[in-house]
DNA sequence: CTGTTAGCGCCTTCAT
DNA sequence: ATGAAGGCGCTAACAG
């Protein structure tokens, strides 16, 4: 019986007897609009608690004035307060972001990626699945035109655009750290070694060895595929060794974490037998009894922050251009400097 | 030059010399449509990479087959766990889900929703920021027409959908464990008062100890806004009095963290001068050497999915009904029990 | 300054 | 079994 439904622009210009153009014009503050006009169509808009229909505007403009965010997994704190960054800029643009987590499974990270193009989001940032071989989304996106941009875990790509963490000056400091400590047997327990994040890291633990001529054992580099007997694998076999170090540096905070439960499940003492410096700097560091040594910072904020203006910078360009093959100007990278922080003990 | 772009139904309907609307009913396997057509405006459509344009069948539907879920964090290991229960529950009815954290900010919040309304979706999941106490969006989105569900945090209103976890059992549990142990001093850290998370847990607080024959000390119930500092000054609260207790049972696991970095800052040893019970069973309770005594596990996952499913319920009507105030059947409850876990010690 | 017209891509009566 | 036509709500030439 009653249409109530929400108004439109079309009831207003019929209301006020004027044109829906004139409608839309003033709704937009269009310059070329009489001031009286502009009132009174917002007037009655306020009125009648008129809003605009987002679906159709996205569908006319081609623009969902939304972006993606795909994590591998939204509860870690590196994540989250790259999200946080994100939403921050995002909404500062009036966009809105929708998030996926992979769960570091290349399969679904697919499935969200293609979800996320049928939604038409204008832009997606990513960290990708740790173990993604296959870049094939890359192209799929390219030709739909929607641009991507990397952080934290990039493929090793030329063409990309990423904000990249430089993880050398961090491990140096680490390294540096431990051998004014007196340490000399200094571990290292790397990610998956086809990770270029882990490649990364091994040459920035053996550079920094040199530096501080501290000869390199090469028992002292082991693997994990950071699952959570992996992690526990890897640190029992530094301590099983006839010599075993005294200062471990491992891939990241999480693997830290296992690796202290090993630890102790040996008998040993975490910042007496055994200390750790690692990659993240997780937040619960300050309720443990026994924390790491310190921690090497990546600014998962400031990545997230840059990787969401970089987004928008190719998004504008993209509606600047507004023609086919829009992300002309690819493979930009922004490198961030890891430093080491929080000398937790 | 070459309008390359999407192809639509507009150019398989050209290529194939057939009106849009075969290709429309082709498309959706729509019943009347021979076989053989069928086929071949299938077979085109892969061809041409053809896929159907969202934001326009968005329009059009008035649907934009989304939800919106709605949290205090997103960093929370109980709600990370809630969310992979709702993704998976919408992902498998072709839902998307569109995060946002308010960050216990009832601004925020409100801002959210109201984009999300702006969105259009179809529907929201609502964990409400500890402090909103003004409701107004409910009614705001109950004249948009978009459905909406409570967990974990819900306002004490009559009318609304919810699933809430009957916080009763847990705790009885933890008292009757502290009480077998011995404890007779048992002290109880709580939230602020006006939530009716607080108000249940300190009902079933009284009731257990009355139940175990323990009289109550009125010192011992504290309370906390739940800051870093108000948990802190909460235990010390405790930890001062002439008689402190052996036993204490805190409002989530967030607050015990604090309160035990308290405890040892006051030289105390937890586990041995005084034991911990909470809310919420935090995942990283197994990399502390000295956890909790046990958890009160109010099973986010099963909450999150709970409330999916609920939704999907109120949206599927929506649609059948499909027609002016639509949520008629307002005010449905479930209830889950909390139930004691992880004994840790 | 304002109105007219057209169309985005898709679905859906209503005809045939 | 298929086509023609219209419209969802909004914007944007093109006219005046």
């Amino acid at each position: 019986m009653n249409k109530s439904k929400q108004p439109t622009i079309k009831e207003i210009a019929k209301r006020l007897k004027i044109s829906t153009s004139t409608v839309s014009r003033a709704l937009n503050d269009h310059p070329s609009i009489g001031l009286v006009t502009t009132m009174r169509v917002k007037k009655l808009a306020d009125e009648l608690n008129y809003e605009p229909n987002r679906t159709a505007i996205f569908f006319k403009q081609r623009k969902t004035f939304t972006i993606g965010v795909i994590l591998p997994s939204l509860s870690e704190a590196f994540f989250s307060a790259a999200i946080s960054e994100i939403e921050n800029f995002a909404n500062s643009k009036n966009y809105t972001v929708i998030l996926g987590q992979s769960l570091d499974d290349p399969e679904r990270e697919l499935r969200i990626i293609n979800t996320m193009k049928g939604h038409r989001v204008d832009g997606i940032i990513l960290s990708s699945a740790k173990n993604t071989r296959e870049f094939e989304y890359i192209e799929i996106l390219r030709k739909a035109g929607i641009p991507i941009v990397f952080f934290d875990c990039v493929p090793d790509l030329p063409e990309i655009n990423a904000i990249v963490s430089n993880l050398k000056t961090g491990m140096k400091e680490a390294i540096d750290t431990f051998v004014s400590c007196g340490h000399r047997n200094i571990a290292f327990i790397n990610g998956p070694a086809h990770l270029p994040a882990s490649k990364e890291r091994e040459e920035a633990f053996t550079e920094a060895l040199v530096s501080n001529k501290v000869p390199l054992n090469r028992d002292f580099v082991v693997y994990t595929d950071l699952s959570e007997k992996g992690n526990a694998d890897a640190i029992l076999q530094l301590i099983n060794l006839s010599q075993r170090p005294s200062a471990v540096v491992s891939f990241n905070d999480y693997v830290t974490l296992d690796a202290m439960n090993a630890v102790r499940s040996k008998g040993l003492t975490v910042n007496q037998d055994i200390f750790f410096i690692s990659y993240a700097n997780y937040p619960i560091w300050k309720y443990m009894e026994n924390p790491p040594m310190a921690s090497i910072e990546q600014l998962p904020g400031k990545q997230g922050a840059l990787a969401a203006e970089m987004l928008f910078d190719l998004i504008d360009r993209n509606v600047d251009l507004n023609t086919d093959d829009p992300i002309a100007t690819e493979g930009q990278k922004i490198v961030l400097e890891s430093k080491l922080v929080n000398q937790h003990v």
